[in-house]
DNA sequence: CTGTTAGCGCCTTCAT
DNA sequence: ATGAAGGCGCTAACAG
């Protein structure tokens, strides 16, 4: 027998396999299984599951040997197979309401940065703000298919039955951003009533008068506590709630832009925009640039926002950022630990993190 | 026997579900297997999987009957089990640099709105811009966790035997932007040299004589092509290449801040920069702002940007855009054709779409 | 049209 | 320290 003296072990084993895989997988080497490396091993494969789970049971010596071809051949135990037979499949769902919103981007960075640590997969759901499809998606992640949810609500949910039914399940759930008041579940959140109203005096201070206020949604917490600390600010500078200043957006894009345009022409006097998300603050300046609405000048805009480039283009355009990548990395430990410690109960877990006023050349933290 | 009136059937039915249930699932009602929904139906198991399934040697009657109660109780058959039979299991995975880039955020939408006409679940994954991440990563779905994957190559990468390796185990494989020719599959790119030949050319008759590129990566096909265009329009316009106006940067932020920044204060005869990627673009902003190097006058920026916002705010920002959520769609098309016809081979197939030049106002599209 | 049977590949008692 | 056997929940081949 002809062996290149290179690798002559390897070239053995080859073989071996070769041998082991076309008597019972039909000479398709690309699919390889316990059974076949334990063929090859002269071992059963109870032996080779437990050296590769890395069991205390098995002697060093047989672990190092099935760990060793295991590696050279590449193998990796079939997930399906053994997430069935364990009922668990390190696979998390992250559902969000979408993901040109870079809030969104950078909370997902900051879970998957755990989930790679911790040696999680993640699914990943996108609403699109639509309540139909945040029905229909949790539903599909009611049977084991994922450990664990992490959710952010879409801006038209604003009933919950699709969410209790997961509890029943017993899935574990944590919620951010938009979160859920109404549904026992762990929350990741931020300040938004103390940062809208701290946005809302920065306008206030900058001498504006009639500060208009877009509402992304009329149901979602988020978009409330923002009113409210847009409200709070008011009331704070004695300055009466004038509710035709307050906008209820859309989900859609192109209606915003013609409910914002027709709002801004309507309004001569308004000098202020404080748009509650950051799509609403793009879409203002689109509008702002075909009315000719110069924006330092004539308006200013202020919104919830976390591109980071934003700030530096333009000195009128602040924005209160939220610290997207923390969000994300705490949701997924609370998850992570509600998933490893099925007895221990988390769903009173509150976690609310600071958001930061960023200005052109300033940085300031909430209080 | 009490019955409330208004739910009769259901609550029966609830009743021997449970009796169902106990007999042989431990009294855990909130799991549910095809076994119990047959039991109470007095059907086989496989009538009703084939009743879920919507096969058509089931008569109507019956799978009303079994589809009625299923939805009613919220059955979800088993995915693992599932998965684990049919050796498929409707989940693809995405593997994306980074996604503080918006460009990856709005392909990944494009991924998703046609995974979810489809019914396809997506895993999603970052490498981080590094190799060793890669490497990793398509490790762990080499063997039937995912019935396809849509690949965008890490700065970093430049050997590709972790992709041939995916390649021999038949993964169904599409690249976009970041795309491998090493490695025979389908890929969706777009047209690099000519949108960046076009950048600098917008450069220079905007005067610039001094341009410097940026490029984010050595090795990677998308910034070799960017870096020819740029040479090309220079080539064109007969201005001899300059090698010390081309700086290699990182895939890290910090240092990349520090390579511009010392690169623009030696070369005070700089008067324009064109950055290969986004997160090179924001980092030359940052650095222009703190060396108090006006954009619009002393210096010109232009980047390959995804950011709708960005011209809006800077008149002296353009941006090369790249249709990204059509390069999410048309890559997931492909790869669920060729996961849907495993017999026809795809992997020639590459589809070149086209960027955009975005200025203040105007918009035009490449030839 | 429906039921019976036999796995998919892995892990986990139980036995040795 | 290792092996044998059974089953996770589903589906497909084979019967009737």
């Amino acid at each position: 027998m002809q062996v290149n003296t290179n690798k002559p072990i390897l070239l053995v084993k080859r073989t071996l396999i070769n041998i082991a895989i076309s008597e019972n997988s039909e000479n398709i080497p690309n699919k390889m299984n316990l059974k076949d490396l334990a063929k090859v091993l002269n071992l059963s494969s109870s032996t080779v599951s437990r050296a590769l789970n890395d069991s205390h049971e098995i002697s060093i010596k047989t672990k190092q040997r099935v760990q060793a071809l295991a590696k050279e051949l590449n193998f990796e135990p079939n997930p399906n197979a053994s997430s069935l037979r364990k009922q668990k499949n390190k696979t998390i769902a992250v559902v969000v309401p979408d993901i040109t919103n870079h809030f969104f981007s950078k909370v997902i960075e900051g879970i998957e940065t755990i989930a790679q640590d911790k040696g999680y997969h993640i699914l990943i759901y996108f609403t699109f703000e639509s309540y139909a499809k945040e029905v229909s998606i949790l539903k599909h992640l009611s049977n084991g298919r994922v450990d664990g949810i992490i959710l952010s609500l879409s801006a038209e949910t604003n009933t919950y039955e699709h969410i209790k039914e997961l509890k029943e399940r017993k899935v574990p759930l944590v919620f951010f951003d938009r979160i859920c008041e109404d549904v026992e579940a762990a929350r990741v959140t931020t300040d938004n009533q103390i940062a809208a109203k701290s946005g809302t005096k920065h306008l206030l201070d900058a001498g504006c008068k009639k500060i208009a206020f877009l509402n992304f949604s009329t149901s979602s917490v988020t978009s409330i506590q923002r009113r409210q600390g847009y409200i709070d600010a008011l009331n704070q500078n004695k300055i009466e709630v004038d509710n035709s200043l307050i906008l209820d957006c859309t989900t859609n894009k192109d209606e915003n832009y013609q409910l914002i345009s027709n709002f801004l022409m309507k309004r001569s006097d308004v000098d202020a925009v404080f748009a509650s998300s950051e799509n609403l603050g793009t879409t203002t300046y689109q509008v702002c640039e075909s009315l000719g609405l110069s924006i330092p000048n004539k308006i200013k805009v202020l919104g919830f926002s976390n591109m980071a480039l934003a700030p530096l283009l333009n000195p009128s355009f602040s924005c209160i950022t939220q610290p997207a990548f923390d969000i994300g990395k705490e949701a997924a430990q609370v998850l992570f630990k509600s998933i490893e410690k099925p007895n221990i109960d988390y769903s009173d877990t509150k976690i609310i993190l600071k958001s930061t006023l960023v200005e052109r050349k300033s940085t300031k933290q909430f209080v």
